[in-house]
DNA sequence: CCGTAATTTCAGTAATTACTGAAACTTCGG
DNA sequence: CCGAAGTTTCAGTAATTACTGAAATTACGG
């Protein structure tokens, strides 16, 4: 490995990472490569710094490029490829969740629905039924969360983000003005989703 | 494997994702096997809905209890070990959070933190840093946010979720009204305007 | 279109990870 | 404490996954 000290150990624990993602070691390792080069770089460039073949190399940036993680960019008169990551750390946390839902999250509720739609035939299987059903509903309520806040631009979400659990405490506020009964402690389910019908 | 078709299709999948996510096969089958049954399972139990060796799901039952994800209990009279998977789904989806927090965001957070200490001693190690400084505060926010999050109850957290990205809106609308300056609450009311006005 | 540089594919092999059965250890009722 | 039931450990092996070098393919400047 032919590296900066400094960005040695950011590429290793990547690498480390990877592999607990289920991601390889070495498909960790050429995206920190990436992430942390100024300039876009090419296969060799990635070979050289990290000590693998080139094969290897080319699988990898092929298995980022299925991930949206990578972008591949030319130059005039080069016939070389340019690899990238993007600048927007936002952007990529936001691809990466993007991907996985499309990968792991989506065939999950697949399945769950389908075997929802299954009729039980003991009563382990009516509880099994019962187990999944909850389950399907978290991954959806996530999901749907999830589709819903990504339609915010990153700086709104940043700031959603820094009010963290006050933004609870604002909404108790506003029902104070607006609602009916002031809440307890917490927000109440029906009581929200009446006022949120307003909107 | 000695199960229902319709339980089958279930521990055969979160197998499979197991797999994805860099717990093992078995690992992931054991989970689902506990979380789809009524009853608090024995190993044997599990030995025989699976077909694999009592001394794989030892290690696998350990493993779990090392993530926090099964519960162990004993009958009056019975020197068996009985495990289970927490009733509330909310309740496995924060363990796991929690788990993925301490085991892989934090020592990765320490790693940045110990790479920005460095002294950069050239352009490529100062434009390296930039990028782990940027991933840095990513991860920070959203950790930080995360741990806001958790003190909520499930059943406000359920209601925010529900709102999704109407939250703007109703911050927007209370903005409206108070510009700014709020009634008296428990809040520190130059904190909540600061962070509103920013909306 | 030719020649060559660049990239990809793939079969073989290396490395890693998972699994098993046997043995060691633990626990607890009698 | 003894013995049996239960559990864990671990060395060996199986299965899986990652990696390489060579060959095939692609792509583009001349």
């Amino acid at each position: 490995m032919n590296l900066h000290p400094l960005s040695q150990s950011f590429v290793l624990h990547f690498g480390e990472m990877g592999s607990r993602w289920g991601i390889n070691r070495t498909v960790g390792q050429i995206y920190a490569v990436l992430y942390i080069s100024r300039d876009a770089l090419t296969a060799d460039d990635i070979v050289e710094r990290l000590g693998v073949s080139r094969s290897n190399v080319s699988m990898g940036l092929k298995e980022l490029q299925s991930w949206r993680l990578v972008k591949l960019e030319h130059r005039p008169s080069d016939r070389r490829d340019f690899f990238s990551a993007p600048e927007d750390v936002w952007q990529i946390f936001r691809t990466l969740a993007e991907e996985r839902q499309r990968r792991e999250v989506d065939p999950t509720l697949s399945m769950l629905r389908d075997a929802l739609l299954e009729t039980a035939g003991s009563p382990e299987d009516v509880y099994a039924q019962e187990r999944m059903r909850r389950m399907h509903e978290l991954i959806e309520q996530i999901t749907d969360w999830f589709a819903e806040v990504r339609k915010l631009s990153p700086e709104t979400l940043q700031s959603l983000m820094a009010l963290g659990g006050k933004v609870v405490k604002l909404l108790e506020m506003k029902e104070r003005v607006f609602g009916g009964r002031v809440p307890d402690t917490t927000l109440d389910n029906r009581q929200i989703a009446k006022n949120s019908s307003i909107l």
